[in-house]
DNA sequence: CTCATTTTTTGAATCGTTTCAATAATCTAC
DNA sequence: GTAGATTATTGAAACGATTCAAAAAATGAG
């Protein structure tokens, strides 16, 4: 049996072979108690006689929208995302959708791809992580009659839902514990400050250092990336500072950077982690117990995210009247592990 | 400016507005350089002044094929996984193609799910790391002119290209690390035997074993599922063991069954690593080097596999004939940190 | 067996593109 | 100024499913 290069059969094919019209076979596709069960069978025997499947294209088509919806993440390789996804992915095969993921690596370029593609399929709506503040995109989208929620970060409730973890409070968290457990040269860690929960996290970092009242300073490494590579560099620069200047506490922006800063701080073996320098993270992903020194970090309820951001979602497609926006804010929490423990 | 409820702007409609036929605006769309320029200015206003977003679904019909590719892995939520997406994902964008990722979790019903989507969709092509050894489904696949690759699992030359890691090699390599490091009482602990990589490793593992002519004993450990979870609760049976029974070397399947032991270990601290129990695990995911104690790993180049494979697939796809399917077959290589250092 | 009612089945029209042969417009050379 | 060549534009047909009003078949009541 060679591979068939003929185009593939169509409906018209069945009702053809079964001896049926053709909107009988679309009838036995959709809405099967619609038909006599022994014409049922006949067409049912005619389609697995030739391996029909349905053309989803036309099907659209004709429907005017998919029943799937789309998810755009910052950083596929970030397990705070894959957590996010999985539960957005969980909550949209229970509600009865397909769903489409899409990662924007931080660049507005391919997220503006990504939008463009799902506009394009139709979808009915879309969980983003926005890159940028995303207003526009998102305007357009909606002229399309796709529906968009944000995570990860706040809207404007004129514009969309959206659901989010206060990273003011997480970043005042984290400041504030460092500075209970005793120290006062606190080094914030973090990425471009154009991210807007690394801009919030530091914002909350500082609000707690200027609450001490003078008794801990709040010092910024810029890292390039959010990973643990950049993180590992500023580990480096860090070591190579003298060591009456350096930071007897870091709070890293994100679990990434704060695994990195450990690598470096151990692969030389200078630091000892908490004695010299306490180190707090920030997502908990499942890594952060399993490190060198367990991690202490700022926890995110990330999977929970995706599944309410994907039932807001649904919602407002599904109940477009009298549907209202809503901005739904989590609490994160705080994870002391061995690497804040004097 | 409400979200406008009617229906949405098609070609016919920026036709007339441009005061062109629809065949015209076709052209602006698909072959700029048929048009004069002119033209091709005021299609494009109004365009602008319609907001029209091309329907793919239509175009889909019309083409027949999309072109984009699909993907499945085992595992999301495993950064062996992760990285080899994104190698695809990277792939696919530079050969022009879109890319779609659908994950199994080792569920067979939710492969079976995708592979329907996809079929569904006519995608011009799909890469699988598939659970079970998908033969069926590849030739279903096949049958409707949609190409298919195996990655990490080799597939029958006779049905298609495959391009995956030397399992086998890999265990062995992994066990007679830990013998030349002076063990004897060696574990493996791995989750099902039906899954085909674990079942591989496990049979290097025991060559190696064998060939170290009775100096080595090998004992198998099942883990429920191959992630930190099942990895914890395993290491916490082997602590349960009277002292002088326990293993002295631990080979995981994966670094994710290695980190769970890690943990386990650890935190009762009765059980020193590599003092007690030497450690290596398989993968050499970015967190193994940060782990409580270093992890030697069996390293696999996951971001390759996927880019591989996403080549060979778009090689069949665009030169169907004169196509012949290649096994491509990666070595693994070992990598040694401290958890396997006396 | 007939008429009324209900259940099944039919097939033309539709969705929004792309394609392509036919036509129109423009350019070139003399 | 015009025939001939070239370039630009046109619009009907096609892709394959779904829909729905109308026709046909089955069922029931008398």
């Amino acid at each position: 049996m060679p591979t068939s290069r003929k185009s593939q059969p169509s409906i018209q094919d069945v009702a053809k072979l079964a001896g049926v019209s053709l909107g009988t076979v679309s009838n036995v596709l959709n809405y099967p108690d619609r038909v006599r069960e022994v014409t049922v069978k006949k067409v049912h025997k005619a389609i697995q006689q030739l391996g029909f499947v349905r053309n989803d294209a036309a099907r659209q088509l004709k429907a005017g929208k998919s029943k799937a919806l789309g998810l755009i993440v910052l950083d596929a390789a970030n397990p705070f995302f894959s957590d996010l996804a999985s539960g957005a992915e969980d909550a949209a095969v229970r509600e009865g959708y397909a769903m489409l993921v899409g990662n924007s690596a931080h660049e507005i370029a391919r997220e503006a791809n990504y939008l463009k593609m799902f506009s394009e399929q139709r979808l009915s709506g879309v969980v983003i992580s926005p890159v940028d503040d995303a207003a526009e995109s998102i305007r357009q989208v909606r002229a399309l009659g796709t529906q968009a929620v944000l995570v990860d970060r706040k809207a404007d409730p004129a514009l969309c839902c959206s659901v989010s973890v206060d990273d003011v409070a997480g970043g005042r968290l984290a400041v504030r514990h460092l500075i209970e457990v005793g120290r006062h040269k606190i080094a914030f860690v973090g990425g471009p400050l154009d991210i807007q929960q690394v801009a919030d996290r530091l914002a909350g970092a500082k609000e707690a250092a200027r609450q001490s009242k003078g008794s801990a300073s709040l010092k910024t490494y810029r890292a390039k990336a959010q990973d643990v590579l950049s993180g590992r560099e500023v580990g480096l620069a860090i070591l190579k500072e003298p060591k009456e200047l350096r930071p007897d506490a870091v709070f890293a922006a994100n679990d990434l950077l704060a695994v990195g800063l450990l690598q470096a701080f151990a692969m030389q073996n200078q630091i000892r982690v908490p004695e010299d320098i306490a180190l707090i993270g920030y997502d908990d992903i499942d890594f952060a117990q399993a490190t060198v020194v367990p991690l202490s970090s700022i926890k995110q309820p990330a999977s929970l995210l995706g599944e309410t951001a994907l039932e807001m979602l649904v919602d407002e497609i599904e109940n477009p009247t009298g549907h209202k926006h809503r901005q739904i804010t989590f609490q994160p929490e705080l994870v002391i592990r061995q690497s804040t423990q004097s």
